[in-house]
RNA sequence: GGGCCGUUAACUCAGUCGGUAGAGUAUCUGCCUUUUAAGCAGAGAGUCGUUGGUUCGAAUCCAACACGGCCCA
């Protein structure tokens, strides 16, 4: 027998025992009074005789975590959601009968307690224990109390464990939630309705990436989980909703890395009568929101890279920015032929259809992209490689189009929404021969779409931001498995 | 898909030159009424990721595979 299988056996007996002893190990009903921060933080600075005066009792609950026997005492912490507290619990106070039976309790059991409060010798604020019960009998142990859990395969498929021993772990997602209240709290005041639009989709529009299939029986018909929202928030705006925006997930059938999770959450929000430009500003203005009311500072540091929010952000155009920073020459670089050969040389490959604007955007991933650690929006991208964007109006090979990155990595990409029903057409055929000559990415057309652009859509300006990779820059995590609770791994065998 | 690293008790980790498995925590027993990773004494606990190979002998060397991590595509 395992010695995980003795522990196991050992605490099915000990739960028989219990019950024989009249003992319910699965107790109800309940009801704490304070939870351990309430405690903390009104208590926490008070004397002992201070604490003595207050004659008020306590009833709280939460899991055993450490635990310190005596003869005829124990020091054992217990931990709510909100925090750890000490509790000592003495013999000749709860009685022999009641003392013994919590000497038998195991770490990782959920006990009630009642008492008062008081200061141990080393000033320690605790909780005198005048009568407890056993809420919830636990019949696996825990992790080692002092390294905690390290394993991180453990770490991400046992999540909870990782949850109940790392702190700071669960800081990471509490930081989460509250970055996501944040953006929407920021977005409604601006006046964006936040709406739901489909997850599952009869043609995964809105971005560039292989789709997950699924099928329903009922309407025996293929359908896609999406890869954006994008084509249905539009639809929206044409509906009348000029300010939209929402937080939810996709679905990108693509490998796992460090940045890539097959669901992650994006936040997209479109705005009529609006431009790029206004989302460059806006753009500024949520970072800064998101890091003042979380951090209060604009300054933080991401894996030991300082990083500035302070705006403005640098601006750079695309192909400026392969020659400053990818050292490309600026003959190369604006010479077609030239820099498809380049391109060759570093390892692109390229479809057919697939050409200048490809090659600009693939050696900018490749040279240029990791040098930007401070924030800085690329400007200039090439109508090729976005099917969705506006034409500039002064050079239709480029649209109106940034994308934004921070600790060398994109964080958001934006532009000017296409609303020209016939332009958007052509571009879906351009996309539709890419995918004919073997991109499996290529935008498909949806007809449906382009119906609605039909009708009119008011000029627009349309966003999305990796939420995963903004709370990954917030909170310092460097992978994307730190910022999703139950990350995807491979199945155990 | 390729490369490198890892996988030993429930957890955290040692394990030398190939000689047959160790510590701390946790668990169990005993002592202990102000401890703080409490302490002291004792006990139990292992398919050394899996499968093959080399060898008199493999946790250790070799190969394949599985899972995880990092890097690259």
């Amino acid at each position: 027998m395992s010695a995980s299988d003795r522990i196991l056996v050992q605490r099915l007996e000990k739960l028989q025992e219990l019950r024989r002893q009249g003992v319910e190990p699965y107790t109800n009903k309940f009801f704490p009074t304070h939870r351990v921060n309430e405690v903390i933080n009104r208590y926490g600075a008070l004397s002992g005789p201070e604490l003595e005066k207050l004659n008020s009792t306590f009833r709280m609950a939460g899991r055993l975590v450490l635990q310190r026997h005596f003869g005829k005492a124990t020091f054992c912490h217990f931990q709510d959601e909100s925090g750890r507290l000490q509790a000592y619990v003495q013999r000749q106070v709860v009685g022999e009968e009641a003392f013994s039976l919590f000497k038998k309790l195991d770490l990782g059991d959920f006990v009630g307690f009642e008492g008062t409060l008081f200061r141990t010798r080393t000033q320690e604020l605790t909780l005198a224990v005048t009568s407890f019960v056993l809420l919830t009998k636990s019949l696996r142990p825990l992790p080692e109390k002092y390294h905690g859990l390290v394993d991180m395969e453990v770490r991400y498929r046992q999540r909870y464990l990782d949850l109940i021993t790392n702190p700071e772990v669960r800081q990471v997602f509490l930081s989460r939630t509250r970055i996501i209240a944040l953006i929407r709290h920021f977005l409604e005041s601006r006046g964006f309705l936040e709406v739901e639009t489909p997850m599952m989709q009869p043609l995964p529009g809105g971005a560039a990436a292989r789709p997950f299939v699924t099928h329903h029986h009922a309407l025996d018909m293929k359908l896609y989980l999406r890869i954006a929202p994008e084509l249905y928030l539009k639809r929206l705006v044409i509906g009348g909703f000029e300010r939209v925006f929402e937080i939810n997930r996709n679905f990108r059938n693509e490998g796992l890395s460090i940045l890539h999770n097959p669901e992650f959450t994006m936040l997209e929000f479109y705005q009529a009568y609006a431009t790029y430009e206004d989302l460059i500003n806006l753009t500024e203005e949520l970072f800064g929101y998101v890091a003042r009311e979380l951090l209060g500072t604009l300054r933080l540091t991401y894996q030991g890279q300082a990083i500035d929010l302070s705006p403005p952000w640098q601006r750079l155009d695309l192909r400026e920015s392969l020659t400053q920073l990818g050292n490309i020459p600026a003959n190369v670089v604006y010479d077609k032929t030239a820099l498809l050969a380049l391109a060759k040389k570093e390892g692109v490959i390229l479809r057919p259809g697939e050409g200048y604007g490809r090659a600009l955007t693939k050696l900018f991933d490749l040279l240029v992209e990791a040098k930007l650690v401070q924030p800085t929006f690329i400007l200039g991208y090439p109508t090729e490689t976005s099917p969705l964007s506006r034409r500039n109006d002064d050079n239709p090979e480029v649209v109106d189009r940034f994308e934004l990155f921070i600790a060398g990595r994109e964080m958001a990409n934006a532009f000017s929404e296409l609303n020209d029903p016939l332009d958007q057409r052509e571009r879906f055929v351009k996309q539709m021969e890419a995918h004919t000559s073997g991109d499996l990415e290529a935008h498909p057309l949806d007809e449906d779409f382009l119906t609605a652009l039909e009708y009119g859509m008011p000029p627009t300006a349309g966003e999305g931001i990796g939420i995963d990779r903004l709370v990954m820059l917030f909170t310092d995590s460097p992978s994307i498995r730190d910022v999703i609770l139950f990350p995807q791994l491979r199945p155990e065998r």
